[in-house]
DNA sequence: ATATTCCCCTGGAAGC
DNA sequence: TGCTTCCAGGGGAATA
């Protein structure tokens, strides 16, 4: 069965620990940057690396979509992706690269900030010029943040027009709105009853505002969830914050629906070569 | 143009 | 027990 005991870092995900990453960088400066693979998804320039972000000072931190923009204070930055496995770790300089320690940067109070990645499909990216507050050139294909006003049933509506394929894939398309992946979006498509099956121009307007309303609220659920393990991410002891936000059909094949009241067994999708979750019985 | 498939990678679960 | 196979998913390239 689909289970999963590990969170994969959704936009819920990435921002707690973006946020968690704030009073241990920012103010920073480093000192050394080492990378112990060649590549993650994206080759990792070493050499690029070192000379952008040596004894830069950290500014700022923000989230986008996925991704977090590293600012530095020269008008140059980092952007960085976990993937599916990545996380950060803030640990003592002297600990010993652990399996998965992918690249090490070292900062000027004796800390080492470090990515690690079983899988390697995170990414790090260096941005040469980077004023700050803008998006990196890398993210200029990207849709509109899923929380913010422009991402309103209006707009959904609108891109839904004239759209054959399943509306999952839609909202799952990073250039119509960013930071739903595939755990989420099942989850949100059964808070609004509509089935991941649907053809995006099926959508009326009432299921784009129950959609564009559900995934805002899951979303919002999830972080202030991990909100509440942004302490223990300040231990820095490695340990992960458990996001304990309820799924209601992901990984649930076979369950009873949790909304039916006959129990209707939650099915299992395929769509693009990624699982669907949903109920027959509640979602149209 | 849109819609779908494939690939990167590893660890854990399931199957034999 | 131990080996093999399957499977998960983000994102972007490739393909139809």
């Amino acid at each position: 069965m689909t289970g999963n005991k590990r969170r994969m870092p959704e936009l819920p995900e990435v921002e707690t620990v973006m946020r968690g990453l704030v009073p241990h960088l920012v103010g920073r400066r480093i000192t050394a940057v080492r990378a112990t693979v060649d590549r993650l998804r994206l080759p990792v320039q070493a050499e690029i690396l070192q000379r952008f972000s040596l004894r830069q000072q950290v500014v700022s931190l923000r989230r986008r979509a996925k991704f977090i923009v590293v600012q530095f204070g020269n008008h140059s930055g980092l952007l960085l992706h976990l993937g599916m496995t990545g996380a950060f770790r803030i640990c003592p300089r002297n600990e010993p690269l652990r399996t998965h320690d992918r690249v090490v940067w070292s900062l000027d109070d004796g800390t080492d900030w470090r990515l690690t990645d079983a899988r390697r499909f995170g990414s790090v990216q260096i941005c040469p010029h980077l004023p700050p507050g803008a998006d990196p050139p890398q993210l200029a294909h990207l849709g509109p943040e899923p929380l913010s006003d422009e991402f309103s049933p209006q707009y959904l509506h609108a891109l839904t027009r004239g759209r054959a394929g399943p509306v999952k894939n839609l909202i799952m398309d990073q250039r119509r709105v960013v930071g739903v992946g595939n755990i989420y979006a099942n989850e949100a498509l059964f808070r609004a009853r509509i089935s991941p099956l649907r053809a995006g121009r099926r959508l009326g307007k009432a299921s784009c505002i129950r959609l564009v309303a559900a995934i805002k609220t899951v979303l919002l659920d999830a972080i202030e969830a991990g909100g509440t393990t942004i302490s223990d991410f300040r231990k820095v002891d490695g340990t992960e914050g458990d996001f304990r936000v309820e799924m209601r059909v992901y990984g649930k094949a076979g369950e009873p629906c949790p909304r039916c009241a006959d129990g209707k067994r939650i099915r299992r999708r395929v769509q693009s070569g990624r699982s669907s979750f949903f109920c027959t019985g509640c979602q149209h």
